[in-house]
DNA sequence: GTCTATATCATGATAGAC
DNA sequence: GTCTATCATGATATAGAC
């Protein structure tokens, strides 16, 4: 809870996300997160008593950050429309601050979801309400009426995708030109708003 | 070349698809690989010297799947809209066809992104022709003027993702309902193309 | 708390009989 | 081609000195 800047715990969680970001679970080596903290393996298992333990801890320190309180958005009494561009807004911001956490997240899924399940309702998080405020909104004439879950799954493809596909992008759409990828990150907000504003808009 | 049906390669190329695909190169293990195929280890390695290259061998033959001839539908003289519709018909048939390609690819891409990129070049698939024929259409009048990178980005986001992202779905949406996950999944062409068609065309 | 040294074990890979 | 048995390596984890 306290301040403990530079403790030899700090390190080791600040190395072992690195490697557990770059290399995932599988992948990650013990020695290798010992390197990167400055320590030996032996002091990796006297602060997390295994592997697993250590991968666990750094796991829900990183959903902490997927699953923030977008909820206030949600609960406000905003119109649909401006709701909506809010958490495009709020989900973009985060994804610019944390780009790695698709990818980790993505890596992670298949091979054990449970952790990322218990996370998510830890924090009560309920799509339902999402998708019946979406409902009452078309139903209100506010937008134009479509399945409320795929216009939720269209929003959130177009704001993580791109960040989990960052190699594919960086190197076939952008030439590893490091800076436009960052440019056109950037950028996304206002595009993606844009896109579904047309798309859900009722024609006059 | 010929017909090898329930040869040994066979079935050891088919455990190993099975195996890679659901634990990824670094989680799979040999042994596993000779169960699901129902020899011992040692046949592995005869037929294949290494796991790198069993897994080579098995990356390739995915990512053939995953870049498909799309070439055709772009190379026509189409109306740019109607041929936005066939390339989201095409790769969305694709994908409900195999389904397990976006997971695996996100998966290997961050660990040694260097074998899709051979197997890219190696199919031809030049992406600044499609982006050169959106700029074209936009210029024409035919659709709205945007960035084509971000068009083109946030098509392949709601093809592709729901599929990466499908424990997720569901889980959190679907309530573990698989038929109600591939009824969704069967839906997502007519709507991402209406969706689609409804951000880029001129509003009158 | 931190280190060196070591135990324990799993895995990829090989040798050699059939 | 296929098997059993084994090796060599490297990884997690622990023991014990300081």
């Amino acid at each position: 809870m306290e301040a403990k800047k530079d403790s030899t715990e700090e390190k080791i969680l600040d190395a072992a996300k690195t490697v557990f970001i770059a290399k995932g679970m599988d992948g990650a080596r013990m020695q290798e997160i010992a390197d990167e903290a400055g320590i030996n393996k032996a002091l990796l298992h006297y602060y997390f008593r295994s592997k697993e333990r250590l991968f666990e801890a750094i796991f829900s320190q990183i959903v902490k950050y997927a699953f923030p309180e977008i909820s206030r958005i949600i609960a406000s009494d905003e119109p649909i429309v401006s709701k909506i561009e809010q958490v495009i807004d709020a989900y973009l911001g985060l994804l610019l601050k944390h780009p790695f956490i698709p990818g980790f997240i993505m890596k992670e899924l298949s091979r054990d979801p449970s952790g990322l399940f218990k996370m998510v309702v830890k924090f009560g998080f309920n799509p339902q309400i999402v998708l019946d405020q979406i409902q009452k909104a078309m139903d209100n004439g506010e937008i134009k009426k479509m399945d409320p879950r795929h216009l939720v799954v269209n929003i959130i493809s177009m704001c993580v995708f791109p960040f989990a596909a960052r190699p594919i992008l960086n190197h076939l759409i952008f030439k590893d030109d490091t800076n436009a990828l960052e440019n056109f990150y950037s950028e996304r907000a206002t595009i993606v708003k844009q896109f579904v504003i047309d798309a859900i808009v009722i024609k006059k």
